[in-house]
DNA sequence: GGTGTTCTGTAGCACCCGCTTCAGAATACG
DNA sequence: CGTATTCTGAAGCGGGTGCTACAGAACACC
């Protein structure tokens, strides 16, 4: 009954994702935005109603694309402890790579204390993860890979706060020896390695 | 042989700081720094050059004062273990009650990858801490009170990684539990506190 | 094909950006 | 005091900011 959508807004989306991860919020312009989604303004302010709008929308689909999958991917394909570390190697190898970091944590230290809906979502997206480490470790306490004595909780802050501690240091030292020396004693903190049966 | 300067640089700079802490530095305008710090728009070109000269001297004057001097004054006054805990909870007093975060994390995700000048400052800041924490670690080794089996640098490699982490998730999350869980954990990782004699 | 509704390109709004210019104020030195 | 030198306030430069207005294009429905 009306003209049509002439763009993908799943497509368009993850060019806003792709300019807000490299420049972050402040440093990108609207006029930059719809070049790099191929959208004119009007058609822009149409779709997303303002640039925060827009950011909000492409800061949801990022965490549901990185992070929500990885959880979900290496939660039911691994066992606890294995899944652990395979998060942690993920983390590791995506620093590296990736010079622009983790748009999580750029939107935390740039946006979560001004802008309080963010900050919500920063938060609520943090938990997620910490929820996940406290996950596998009780999992991995019941069967024996992770030893029982510091709470699951605890064990699980320390991770969130490694994981985050990893992907900072390496937006300005992409060092491996640096990522893999933290990521081994984050591992060591889980207790020793079972001998395989 | 000239007119003199009407105002203290430390003065302004700590202005600066203040401004530059609480907004970043894309969301921070030369006008509002001028105001801040007192300062006409000339006078603060003449005196500092220009927006980016301005921050770096505003960076490393906050880190000299933030944690050089934490660093200076607890490693001298301390034992190493003890030295290394108070740091962990000078972090996370400091993270709760200043909503505007660190701002050498603050910089490492919004201007690190961007200016190699401030990236490799902000590098070599983090190394600073890292080697603070290899020295309290090695020197703890030898007096027993910090178990001996992972290599110092490692250990301080989580240790960095740990703070930064908790530095960032109070952003967002500024828990007490949340931060004494990772605090608590990173310190059992230098191994069992030993008895007092 | 006509009509109603939504989309989109263009132009432009008021405002702010970092930075420069320049005349005059303020001092140290002779 | 006169002069040389530096500093400072005010005005303003070109350009970019987020966002809006509006006419026309493109479709679904009758």
């Amino acid at each position: 009954m009306a003209r049509p959508r002439g763009f993908d807004e799943n497509t368009v989306l993850d060019a806003a994702i792709d300019r807000f991860w490299a420049d972050g919020y402040a440093a990108t312009s609207v006029r930059n935005l719809g070049a790099a989604m191929g959208l004119g303004t009007a058609s822009l302010y149409n779709g997303f109603g303002d640039k925060r709008g827009l950011f909000i929308r492409a800061l949801d689909r990022y965490l549901d694309r990185t992070m929500r999958a990885l959880i979900t991917r290496i939660e039911h394909t691994l066992p606890p402890r294995a899944a652990i570390g395979a998060c942690l190697e993920h983390i590791l190898e995506t620093s590296l790579d990736d010079p622009r970091g983790c748009l999580l944590i750029n939107t935390a230290t740039e946006l979560a204390a001004h802008d309080p809906d963010i900050g919500q979502e920063v938060a609520s997206r943090f938990h997620e993860l910490e929820a996940f480490f406290c996950r596998a470790i009780e999992s991995g306490q019941r069967d024996g890979s992770i030893r029982p004595e510091p709470c699951a909780a605890d064990l699980a802050r320390l991770l969130v706060a490694v994981v985050i501690g990893m992907r900072v240091l390496a937006r300005s030292r992409p060092d491996a020896e640096l990522l893999r020396g933290a990521s081994r004693q984050a591992m060591a903190a889980l207790g020793p390695c079972p001998p395989p049966r």
